[in-house]
DNA sequence: ACTTAAGAGGACAGTTCTGTCGGTTAGCGT
DNA sequence: ACGCTAACCGACAGAACTGTCCTCTTAAGT
């Protein structure tokens, strides 16, 4: 043996990248292993030694959703000069993201909506959901708000918000909705003028 | 015959009921017909007499959730003098909602989740969203907004961020904070020195 | 050239699902 | 008392699903 670097062969790689297709497009219960394999042109002995189940591989799926999204985030916002910019500029990307033909909504939520609660998918989105919510707690205080962690909570009925109404209307649209509504809300935090909100 | 006012017996009611727990808790695919015949305490032939298909079944559920809803949401905001408390009253019944432990956000979204786009689930969807759109437009009218349609547009996306939020985060207090940002956009929309979002 | 391991292909078991059908029981009006 | 219908029970077909296992091919390393 050569000093093996631990073998990474591009089987992995196909089946994630077939589950990501098949489970986003149609949901993760409803696709099949054979549909992934058969996607993937890979053998199911395959698969199962790349992955102990499926539902194992439904999370690598969503692990590896949240990583590419989590990439382009900060790579598009690290573009920004001015804070305040930066902040809305998250629904800058996530309207990009609806615009695609094959947007279906936040893969999370709908993994979710689709398995029991307390299993893998919950654990992963509740990790994932951690991450945006810190995001955005330092984008608004990086923005100055005067109250960044009600500003958070409020983002992220905006981001879930606009997630939502843009895959059930099949209306893009829906992200510069949030958009603008978050740019109220900052102005809002900014100016000495606002009252708290009770 | 006795002129029979198109029968309604009990059954349909107890498929109804059962489905509803069912399908709500667990999602509409992960439960197959028997657990939903077993818990109605009905004979799945009796089953396939009231419904021509388990789709139906699914479609029956969703109507009786978007009626039910419908109800208690006319019913609460009747009891509002002021038509912007009663804008804001909508999220007062979210919040009662999600309070709820069986709360598992939003029948609807959960369902189009992991039904086929452009199916049944769909159109149900699609007729429930157009009514919630309505109600807040003609609240928002109300209540003297000066951009109804760019409100309820707002408006929408607080309403499925905080059923969203709510659900996964196990927090019911996202419907507060959509609450208090509807709170703010109102307020934005009824004094004069507000610009136009753009 | 030989060895070895990875992976394709597919059969298989065991379960579960939807939907249908026959046989039987209970209730109800007449 | 009788007949009719609604509904229960259970068996069944046919398909689809997850996960295991076995065989054959292929490619790479020595």
């Amino acid at each position: 043996m050569t000093a093996v670097t631990i073998k990474k062969p591009p089987v992995r790689d196909r089946l994630l990248a077939a589950a990501d297709e098949l489970f986003y497009a149609e949901g993760v219960h409803t696709v099949g292993i054979d549909r992934v394999i058969d996607r993937a042109g890979v053998a199911k002995a395959s698969l199962y030694s790349a992955f102990r189940s499926k539902e194992a591989l439904v999370r690598a799926y969503l692990e590896a959703r949240h990583e590419r999204r989590r990439v382009r985030l900060l790579h598009s916002l690290a573009a920004y000069e001015d804070p305040r910019e930066r902040l809305l500029g998250v629904f800058d990307v996530l309207a990009d993201i609806a615009t695609a033909p094959t947007f279906r909504g936040c893969a999370f939520y709908n993994a979710a909506a689709e398995s029991p609660d307390g299993g893998a998918v919950q654990e992963v989105c509740d990790t994932t959901r951690a991450w945006t919510r810190g995001l955005f707690t330092e984008l608004a205080k990086d923005a100055g708000a005067r109250h960044p962690d009600q500003l958070t909570a409020q983002l992220m009925v905006l981001y879930d918000g606009a997630m939502a109404g843009a895959r059930m209307d099949r209306r893009p649209q829906a992200m510069a909705d949030a958009r603008a509504v978050a740019a109220t809300l900052l102005r809002a935090q900014l100016t000495p003028a606002a009252q708290p909100v009770g």
